[in-house]
DNA sequence: ACAGTCATGTCAGTAACTGACGTCAGTGAC
DNA sequence: GTCACTGACGTCAGTTACTGACATGACTGT
């Protein structure tokens, strides 16, 4: 199923470019409208123009093709831990890389977030996936900490706590208008409440 | 395939009882053996000489056969919430739960523990349903502690935290000879103090 | 011109589930 | 005692998520 396409520059293109994302983005517009599992995997490809072995050869599985990007946001967290100060205590750098990651959902995105969470709420298998990906973003902030000299189990600890921060505040994200960076140092403060 | 079993009461019986149980040490016996994904569901079920079909009777999907009986570790939590004294703080009820929930696991447990959570560690599918049911886990104990009065976000986050714990918790005292009750508590107060 | 690469298509196969229906011992009402 | 009913299972057919093997054809560098 080859695609003649004539890009501005007039040359003529065997494949069109950004192939995953058009399928994430079909993906999310057909889980959304018909739901998820009725929506078939080669319904997707075909919605591109392309064949499910395609599709599978661009997500391990189904359901990644909600997640997919999500590579940035893990490498957002390492930036904000690597950007902590020196002495910084692993709460701080745990703090830090929540201002990092936060800055990685503007505004402009929110609309789609929603429609995403959405998807998800409604479906236990993406729940799943999705604790799935948060648990092993908890996994490398530890690991990110445990480099930087965080020992054993503090470095688990603050990075799950960061992850449970991010989670709520998410959630809250979708919803409020506030940016997310403040409803995280908000809810960050509350979880040290909680636990004090 | 029908079995006829003479209990100790000399009555025949069509049926041999217990059968999630046994499809379940099937399963785990297998899963250590063959492996996860190299072990067939209609294996496991002639394993104890049933149905494919009746397998998927008794669980949701195959790594469920893995998680079977995990209500009753819900339970242990939910009754040690409901068994923290009238005006305890949330985080008193949280730790109220995690001693509940150590009663659930004695020392015999331990080696079926051990050789389990090997299987699980191998199989990123099963790491993914364990996360999704500790994530349950939460949900629930967070919905407990808001009966009991615990507001929102206060809730969500105790619930979380207490998760957090019994996780890091629960794989040392897998290694460690310990009882779990104790790893807990000292878990527990390294978290408040990365929290401090 | 030509060999190699890369993204895709085609096809066949496996295994996880699901729905519909049949079976047969046990159970209770009458 | 019969008879309708239920509960736990078997059988069979079907769908869908995935995977491996191989083919294709435009692009790339030599």
């Amino acid at each position: 199923m080859s695609v003649a396409v004539i890009t501005r520059l007039g040359r003529m293109v065997r494949w069109e470019p950004g192939t995953p994302e058009r399928l994430q983005r079909a993906a999310l517009e057909l889980f959304a409208t018909r739901g998820y599992e009725e929506t078939t995997a080669a319904e997707i490809a075909q919605a591109v123009g392309l064949t499910e072995r395609t599709f599978f050869r661009h997500f391990k599985d189904k359901r990644e093709a909600l997640f997919h990007g999500q590579d940035l946001l893990e490498k957002a967290f390492l930036d904000g831990v690597a950007a902590a100060p020196e002495q910084a205590s692993p709460l701080e750098m745990v703090s830090a890389a929540l201002r990092a990651a936060a800055s990685s959902f503007s505004d402009e995105r929110r609309p789609l977030s929603r429609t995403r969470q959405d998807v998800i709420d409604r479906n236990p298998a993406l729940q799943e996936r999705e604790r799935h990906k948060l648990a092993s973003l908890a996994a490398v902030i530890a690991e990110a900490l445990r480099a930087r000299g965080v020992g054993e189990p503090a470095a688990t600890l603050a990075a799950q706590s960061g992850i449970t921060v991010f989670g709520v505040a998410f959630l809250r994200w979708i919803d409020e208008e506030r940016p997310l960076d403040a409803i995280m140092q908000d809810v960050l403060g509350e979880l040290r409440t909680v636990l004090r």
